[in-house]
RNA sequence: UCCUCGGUAGCUCAAUUGGCAGAGCGGUUGGCUGUUAACCAAUAGGUUGCAGGUUCGAGUCCUGCCCGAGGAGCCA
């Protein structure tokens, strides 16, 4: 062990000019302690050792800073706390690909000297190693992102083994029972950040809006519309179901507060098998006491516009990732086009569908629907017969529902469902017995449409669908982190 | 639940008319002074989903089952 002793603060550029078989081009220098220093900092005196001892972990030692603000630390020292997400090396240079949550760094390792100590560490990374890194921020236009850190130091946590999603192509079904560890990759991780930033707008916009965040509960007593097939499960001595729809008790807290919205998972044990249906999904629900059709759909417009303007100013660099065109999402402008279910059976007809007047939408109708217009298509006044229990019937028309589906483009399906609900005591005791509805788990429901009454509106929004069609994704499985799929529940 | 397609190395896929089980990636070893899923060379790696049948011989043909994918119905 050789000791040199320099009594200037420029000690690295003193190494540059020792240059030689036995030094590296970017001096790693160590203090006493055994510790690593920054090259470039000011120190009185340093040893340089040959093989460094393991080093204890020290988090004292550099600024912590995340990948995503990598660029406010130009030329300085810093660490990253992270994974290996992909490695290469090219004679004397080696670079590791650094993950930390927040994006990807390419570090850089570079030496003459093949028995440099950060060679070894380097050969023994493997793919989602835990390491932290320690170096300088250099801008280097040959990095991805413009952005790079020479390596002074590494510290590494785990390594970790036979890590099974590797660079290249793997199956859907592969990814999906892996879905804990694909979370890590690319594409994923882009569409997850939209998911959060998509919740996140329409928080900000209903709280924005003067509405209340009610929670509905997810154990309920009964069927909130009496359509599809609920999960049951045990509650003490009695069974409970799974909320399909916070709707009912929405109605409740909106005759409390006027606008409330709920926010939360809902679940169909419907026996669906296609892209755009999950088993366990989240759905917003607004409602509105004294609203109108025209009212809820005039909100929905709003919340989708609101929520795409978010999507493109705060997601840019996630949408490019995944191959979104921005434009598809730009163009997208009110009012949206609307048509009613008479106005449109005709015209899927003629565009080539067999469904008969009285049918509801299926997919190729939906396609169909998505078609004309590049902006969402409202579908109003649907039949009554083939929608929910509650639906407000028309004034002039008593056999169609104020109803609305919102059909988004690109064949994305219906994202928003909604309308006006029965105000009316006597039509909805009617309505219960038509539907063969236990009254008595509706008493309370009935109790709303007694006490002060009013017309009012809602929707539910589907977050899953909606993310879909930001990111420009086909399936829906991979907007949540852990989809539940027809008979799928692993990981 | 129904219709269609599929299951071969850790992963992605080949395998002619039924005739020796193959490649790329990943792993390992070596090489390369700026790589972008780096590249080059070498090397290890197999109960062909399971059970039965036909045949001299089955990844390949037949029967049953299991698992997966796409679509339909239902819905957000």
């Amino acid at each position: 062990m050789e000791i040199f002793i320099f009594g200037r603060d420029d000690a690295a550029d003193e190494f540059d000019r020792m240059k030689g078989p036995n030094f590296s081009h970017f001096p790693v220098l160590y203090n006493k302690k055994g510790n690593c220093i920054p090259s470039r900092a000011k120190v009185r005196s340093f040893f340089f050792i040959d093989l460094p001892p393991v080093l204890p972990y020290n988090f004292e030692a550099m600024k912590w800073v995340y990948v995503e603000d990598i660029a406010a630390y130009k030329d300085k020292d810093v660490e990253v706390r992270g994974w290996v997400y992909n490695k290469r090396s090219s004679g004397k240079v080696r670079f590791i690909l650094v993950r930390d949550g927040t994006g990807i760094l390419q570090t850089t390792i570079f030496s003459a000297d093949e028995s440099h100590p950060l060679f070894g560490k380097f050969d023994e990374l493997t793919q989602e190693s835990s390491l932290v890194v320690r170096g300088r921020v250099r801008e280097d236009k040959r990095a991805p992102g413009g952005f790079e850190l020479t390596v002074q130091d590494i510290d590494i946590l785990q390594i970790a083994r036979d890590y099974p999603i590797t660079p290249k192509e793997h199956t859907t079904p592969f990814l999906m029972e892996h879905r804990h560890l694909w979370l890590r990759s690319r594409k994923q991780h882009a569409v997850l950040q939209v998911r959060a930033e998509v919740i996140k707008a329409i928080r900000d916009f209903f709280d924005g809006r003067g509405f209340r965040l009610m929670d509905t509960p997810i154990l309920t007593p009964s069927a909130c519309e009496g359509t599809t097939t609920l999960f049951e499960t045990k509650y003490f001595d009695q069974m409970a179901y799974l909320s399909q729809s916070g709707q009912l008790y929405n109605e409740a807290t909106a005759a409390a507060f006027g606008k409330v919205y709920c926010f939360g998972p809902t679940f169909r044990a419907e026996k669906s098998k296609t892209r755009r249906h999950l088993i366990e999904f989240w759905m917003v629900e607004p409602e509105v006491a004294f609203a109108t059709l025209d009212d809820a759909i005039d909100l929905g417009t709003d919340l989708i516009l609101f929520i795409i303007e978010r999507v493109l100013t705060d997601c840019r660099a996630d949408l490019e990732e995944l191959e979104r065109d921005p434009k598809l999402l730009e163009r997208i402008t009110k009012p949206f086009p609307r048509m009613t279910y008479d106005e449109a059976v005709p015209q899927l007809q003629a565009k080539g569908s067999l469904m008969k007047y009285g049918d509801d939408l299926g997919a190729p109708e939906e396609t169909l629907i998505s078609e004309l217009s590049p902006n969402p298509v409202c579908i109003t006044h649907f039949p009554a017969k083939i929608k929910a229990f509650y639906m407000q019937p028309d004034a002039t028309r008593p056999d169609l529902a104020l109803g609305v589906d919102f059909m988004a483009p690109e064949s994305y399906g219906e994202i928003i469902g909604g309308g006006q609900r029965i105000h009316d005591l006597e039509l909805l005791e009617q309505r219960i017995r038509e539907y063969n509805l236990p009254r008595e788990a509706y008493e309370w429901y009935l109790d709303l449409r007694k006490y002060g009454s009013c017309p009012h509106a809602g929707f539910g929004m589907g977050v899953e669908r909606t993310v879909s069609w930001m990111c420009g994704i086909k399936h829906i499985r991979e907007t949540i982190p852990f989809p539940r799929l027809l008979y799928k529940i692993y990981p």
